[in-house]
DNA sequence: TTGTATGCGTTATCAA
DNA sequence: TTGATAACGCATACAA
């Protein structure tokens, strides 16, 4: 039963037309479950013709007589063949497979940013894996998956992304974008809006527009975009002259900032104006400022950020910054497609697109 | 780079290992992007134990000595290896990988069961394939893709879903669970919830408030969930004896339930209670209700569906449906998991969730 | 144009 | 406990 072991080609395409042939019917060696496709091999033989000549009829531009072709065609459809691409992957050491790692679909910004990027990369022939993770610190444990399955690049849609998990991932030298986060190195690239020049865009409204206190309502604090928004106000603010801005935790969500609101709007001389860290937390502050009797715009000026649907909606009319989204997700796709045609040689920059001001009822 | 071709084995490893340690520095052999993973053949080699060694070690529960184990171990981390996946998927015939269709993430409720969806099954240790399409037509189109790439299973949270799709799929053995679309064949389950009942219930609701008249802002007519929810809601009318329900194309967005609700509240004797397919057309209809001068619900009762986070916002304050999301998904998973573990023998049944009403002020 | 042989990186089987 | 070796399904160099 061993003889023939270095006749291995003969005796496995036997084993494998023969089960596959009888199609589940007769045979209980197997624990069916594992279900097989056809493969190559099986249409060869359907064919009666050779493997090779079967992968060519599906080759693109590969050199094939019509008769041929027909015939492999016929038997293919006949076992409802599809090629496989796992053996494609281990030959060319590429698995067309991009994964994106989301932590925050709740903020519609963040599932509009995956939509696009479904979409462009669906365009760019690559298939996505998707990945979702609580907190920075628990990509680390996905790593290793992301690696077995060979990704070829990541994305991190994540608010908050460390110098650490980058370099972790870097150790496998799979090209990572990072979005939102400002961090390069040689496997790291970046694409993220001009947080910092937000931030004095609308305190230079907010200034214009009379008001003379300022509050902010923060996002996570380690979040580089909440930073960034926060120090681009407070700059412009203090050169201009204005004291201290108030600052409320509200975590980037709409109840964050309800509860941010009420608290510090609860207390004597409070704000005349508001930036909020991203739309939703402003959505919830508007509510929290209308229960607690102040109109908006006329006692608080409120802003927000990301320009998600609800901040359009008549009963906000929120001024917010744009940020766009599927500029930033074709850049993204552009820095995977040059990661993966060469190999980096140096770190890039952080890529920077603007951010555009909408002004609606919230400011006026 | 042809003249090696035979000795392709020995000539793979030393350029692997080099490629690697030296970090392409100095060899222009490879036209440099297929990066190379270690495998546990270069494992093997540098830590002078066979292959297999290198195999055991990383199976849990395999038969290594310790020493052999350390030894592999420090060569495996020296070379930054990770076991691949790939062959695996070879030998087993199975990928753990789950392909998740959608097409409607602008919807939060789309975008939470999405959410839901990736952790549990990473938590059932599946990878998620996902795949956006703009319609069910546009799946066929991607269906190949899926095939090649051997997902185990496909989901589809799609709200249209037809039968000759389904069917497509079903070719290929592979088991599909339909979100929110009741059909079921071999291959095919589907997780829906109590859309008939909903409407029902909501019916009985307006009545009981004093409501005459009725309109129903439409969601896209192909879709199921949108056809039962009218049903349910003009049998119970029309048992009660009531009218001819007024019909709007609202499909599912708020743009749209803002423009049908302007175009049917702009007429003679308008509707006195309105349900809305989903919540998003809800929230665009109230809208466009306060723009015209109704008060909600003082003059016109409006409920919606899903319970999205903004139909709890202090500005709306919708009556709704809440669509159990992560149950659904539970269930989806349990299918998914039961298919895989055995493959179907006869249609199941669509599994029927049930809704709960959320009262809010837009029905009181 | 066609078929043969080989390798891709694993796991599983079997012999030592 | 260990190492050879045969698969898995495909692509490709080469011979015919």
């Amino acid at each position: 039963m061993i003889d023939d072991g270095s006749r291995r080609k003969t005796a496995r395409r036997g084993a494998g037309i023969e089960k596959e042939r009888v199609g589940g019917s007769a045979d209980a060696d197997l624990p069916v479950h594992p279900k097989k496709y056809a493969s190559s091999v099986d249409v060869a033989s359907l064919a009666g013709v050779s493997q090779s000549a079967v992968s060519r009829t599906f080759k693109a531009g590969a050199s094939v007589s019509e008769a041929t072709r027909q015939k492999v065609l016929a038997a293919a459809k006949a076992l409802d063949y599809r090629p496989s691409l796992i053996p494609r992957i281990m030959l060319t050491h590429r698995s067309q497979l991009v994964a994106i790692v989301v932590g925050g679909l709740y903020n519609p910004f963040y599932s509009m940013v995956l939509e696009q990027f479904l979409i462009r990369l669906q365009r760019a022939g690559k298939q996505v894996l998707m990945v979702h993770v609580n907190s920075d610190s628990s990509l680390d444990a996905v790593i290793p998956k992301l690696a077995s399955y060979r990704v070829d690049a990541v994305v991190s849609a994540l608010s908050v992304f460390s110098a650490r998990t980058a370099d972790e991932l870097a150790r496998l030298r799979i090209p990572v974008v990072a979005f939102n986060t400002p961090l390069t190195s040689l496997w790291l690239s970046s694409v993220c809006c001009d947080n910092y020049e937000a931030g004095r865009t609308i305190a230079d409204l907010f200034l214009s527009r009379g008001a003379r206190r300022f509050g902010y309502l923060a996002g996570v604090d380690a979040s580089p975009a909440n930073s960034e928004r926060l120090a681009g106000y407070r700059s412009l603010l203090e050169e201009a002259g204005y004291g201290p801005v108030k600052i409320g935790p509200a975590k980037f969500r709409y109840d964050g900032g309800h509860q941010a609101a009420l608290a510090m709007f609860g207390r004597p001389r409070p704000p005349e104006a508001l930036f909020c860290a991203n739309d939703l937390s402003a959505l919830g502050a508007i509510d929290a400022l209308r229960k607690l009797g102040f109109r908006v715009p006329g006692d608080v000026l409120v802003a927000g950020f990301d320009d998600i649907p609800p901040a359009a909606w008549d009963a906000y009319q929120l001024t917010t910054f744009l940020q766009d989204g599927t500029r930033m997700v074709e850049e993204t796709v552009k820095l995977i497609e040059q990661a993966l045609a060469q190999e980096p040689t140096s770190a890039g920059v952080p890529l920077v697109v603007p951010v555009k001001l909408v002004e609606r009822k919230t400011t006026q």
